[in-house]
DNA sequence: TCTGGGGTCCTAGGACCC
DNA sequence: TCTGGGGTCCTAGGACCC
């Protein structure tokens, strides 16, 4: 179009491209029967809903109990984890043969910046119409997209165009198109800052856009007024980032109602750690810091993280620090006798493959002289049970300690569909 | 008798160093 | 002896997103 590609830059060419309710999508789309029905992905909780449980007001993250009040006919479905996997990573693959800068947000979601695609497929709403339509033809799956001159205003118009819609929105429009929406279409804002802002008396984007960044900075902190206001205004030149790699590695476990004993939650802790330790050496990446979180019946939950002075990576040294460090918030809480979930997160990660370090560090039972002999041999037999999982699968081995399918908790498989890359 | 599980970023206070 | 400031790292908690 242009010769000068200045000119093409400030066009709208960022795409945000979102599977619309993904799960359940690829439920009715595998089992026919289930289309044009109420369904949800998920039990204990929602994980996901249909359009058409939704207009009951089924919402993710709902307990199960709550959405089968709000729609009785609703039907509980899922278990497909690799059709999801699988269908996700070919609905990104569709958006790749357009550009390679692509930024994938989660296993349903990416940006795409088609600013270099032009000359080849057309312009950015072509190619996003093309996009929505193999997805559809080759997937059989509902996928919205938003086109716009920046992430954050791609990203709500795609919320917008919801479900299976496309909305462009040109660079002349931009604010005459945000300052009517609410304040809870922009990324960042979630129920606390809504509640906020609703207070002082500001609903729509338009609104906050008039109120001065040093007000919001008072109300809302430093950085999320200053964020907020620059958002209000499509000042927010953020880049897509195709290379992202995850700063913390973690699992959690929600328990029910367990006495917080040390036999109840040592073998969840293993387990947790033989997981998440796992995940560090697949990709060479042990942590140096390592958090725990636990919650007490009433919901309330305390964190204590500990900083190593080297990294670790061996199953049985994050497990035992761990421990330590679960053991010292109930000595510090006496009164809580009950726990109801237990959280490990490994942070700090290091760069440098950990074959190369000089021997791995553990945290002796002192808490502090590192125990290198002892935990060289845990990381052998730790190498040892990778290479079996590697070859028969993961339920081949396990720890003795470990409590495997401890509570009715989500499968480890549809746990794997949220990890980032490491 | 049921409020999941994987992440990111920000803030505030304290320790420590220069 | 008193006084001051900046930078970095660490910890605990909170809000948010998918």
């Amino acid at each position: 179009m242009e010769q000068n590609g200045n000119i093409a830059s400030v066009d709208a060419s960022i795409l945000h491209a979102d599977l619309d309710a993904f799960y359940a999508s690829v439920e009715q789309l595998l089992q026919p029967d289930l289309r044009g029905k109420p369904i949800a992905v998920g039990g204990g909780v929602v994980l996901a809903a249909s359009y058409e449980a939704r207009a009951f007001g089924v919402r993710s993250g709902m307990p199960g109990r709550q959405a089968r009040q709000l729609c009785p006919g609703l039907i509980f479905t899922g278990g497909h984890f690799s059709e999801y996997q699988r269908l996700g990573d070919a609905a990104i693959a569709v958006l790749a043969d357009f550009t390679p800068d692509i930024e994938r947000i989660s296993i349903d979601e990416a940006f795409a910046d088609v600013s270099g695609s032009m000359q080849l497929f057309g312009a950015p709403a072509d190619i996003a119409a093309r996009v929505r339509a193999r997805v559809r033809d080759e997937l059989g799956l509902p996928i919205s997209i938003g086109v716009a001159r920046t992430k954050h205003l791609a990203k709500i118009a795609s919320q917008v165009a919801k479900p299976d819609g496309l909305v462009v929105v040109d660079a002349a429009g931009e604010l005459a198109f945000l300052h009517d929406l609410p304040v809870e279409l922009m990324w960042g804002v979630g129920p606390a800052t809504r509640a906020r802002l609703a207070d002082a008396g500001v609903t729509t984007i338009g609104q906050l856009a008039q109120s001065s960044t040093s007000s919001m900075e008072r109300l809302l902190g430093r950085a999320v007024g200053r964020k907020l206001t620059a958002l209000a205004w499509n000042r927010d030149p953020r880049a897509i980032q195709t290379q992202r790699r995850a700063h913390s590695a973690g699992a959690q476990s929600a328990l029910g109602r367990r006495p917080a004993a040390e036999a109840v939650f040592r073998p969840v802790l293993q387990h947790l750690a033989d997981r998440i330790a796992g995940r560090l050496r697949a990709k060479e990446r042990p942590c140096r810091t390592v958090t725990v979180r636990v919650r007490f019946a009433d919901l309330r939950s305390v964190t204590r993280a500990l900083t190593l002075p080297a990294p670790i990576c061996a199953t049985a040294a994050l497990a035992d620090v761990a421990t330590q460090l679960v053991r010292g918030v109930l000595a510090d809480n006496p009164g809580e006798r009950t726990i109801s979930l237990l959280a490990i997160s490994a942070s700090n990660l290091g760069e440098e493959a950990f074959l190369q370090l000089e021997l791995p560090f553990h945290l002796a039972d002192d808490g502090r002289r590192p125990g290198t002999r002892r935990g060289a041999a845990r990381l052998r037999a730790d190498l040892a049970m990778d290479a079996i999982r590697e070859r028969f699968g993961w339920e081949a081995v396990n720890y003795a300690s470990a409590a495997p399918g401890a509570s009715r908790s989500v499968p480890d498989d549809f746990r794997r569909l949220a990890e980032k890359d490491l």
